[in-house]
DNA sequence: GGAAAACGTGGGAATAAGTGGGAATCGTTG
DNA sequence: CAACGATTCCCACTTATTCCCACGTTTTCC
């Protein structure tokens, strides 16, 4: 089960340190193999591969020729990439993914329960803002309906 | 059942002492582990371990995609940590989690039930003008419909 | 009212973690 | 085939975290 939100720094090259606390489970759990994709509210997901097999199963199993249903594939999927942690305990993250998510200097590290997402400093305080914004109306969101803190 | 608002002050390592009355019940409720994480509203909160579980797993169960449901369950998950209590009684909040509170040196420990709210000087006090404001329209406020106290 | 205990607060030193840069290797291109 | 560029591996440094001990004030008990 991950959680938490750390700040890191991305460096020249595009790495990234896994925090340390988090480096043991993910080695354990699917011998350091790793996958990183894109996300369409444009962060990234980081899975140990185990937990991202039956996701994957299940985007592959979508309509195809349902615009938005194949467009969605297309950013999970086409988007992933076996990864894994270098001798540092470091994530290389490609032009290609830090250009999806708008990822600079500093960046968001978060656990999110079987997965982790990677967000640009901006990116994450938006997140912050539109929860608040969601809290504040009338409707709940989805899933929120009679939730009690 | 946790009550009672304490004025604490957070030291330059972000260290915050759990007031004494209540560390007993900490201890004995969840053998001392306890989750820390934000609230939407900007302020933190801190659960033991056994009463944070259930709403871990309702949040979880919240749909992903729901750009409103989505940002919530970053806010309340994204940001939960295991923490403990240090040998002199001290809770220690990260620099991320005191940012989104806007904590600074004096911080309120506000017991709320099942939980604690940790919230900035400045918003505690926003808080209480916002009840005042509320109570003073002809409108009560959900849950307050025909309330007497 | 005084003494003792407890509580909230502060700081220093050892350790670990995050970050940066250089050199060797691999692949690619002209 | 040689030269260039990009990637990977390795080493080193600086900053942050953790654990420990210590002080002053407040509360409690006699």
């Amino acid at each position: 089960m991950f959680q938490g939100a750390t700040t890191l720094s991305l460096d020249a090259k595009g790495r990234m340190a896994v925090p340390a606390r988090h480096r043991d489970a993910l080695v354990a759990l699917a011998g350091g193999r790793l996958v990183l994709t894109a996300h369409p509210h444009q962060c990234l997901l980081l899975y140990p591969e185990n937990a991202w097999v039956p996701i994957r199963d299940r985007i592959l199993g979508a309509p195809s020729f349902d615009p938005r249903s194949a467009a969605t594939k297309r950013v999970l999927l086409g988007n992933a990439l076996d990864v894994a942690l270098d001798a540092a305990g470091r994530l290389l993250i490609t032009p290609e993914l830090r250009e999806v998510a708008a990822l600079e200097k500093q960046v968001w590290f978060v656990g999110m329960g079987s997965h982790f997402e990677i967000w640009s400093d901006a990116g994450w305080k938006r997140q912050h803002e539109a929860a608040f914004e969601a809290l504040s109306s009338t409707e709940p969101p989805p899933g929120f309906e009679d939730f009690s803190l």
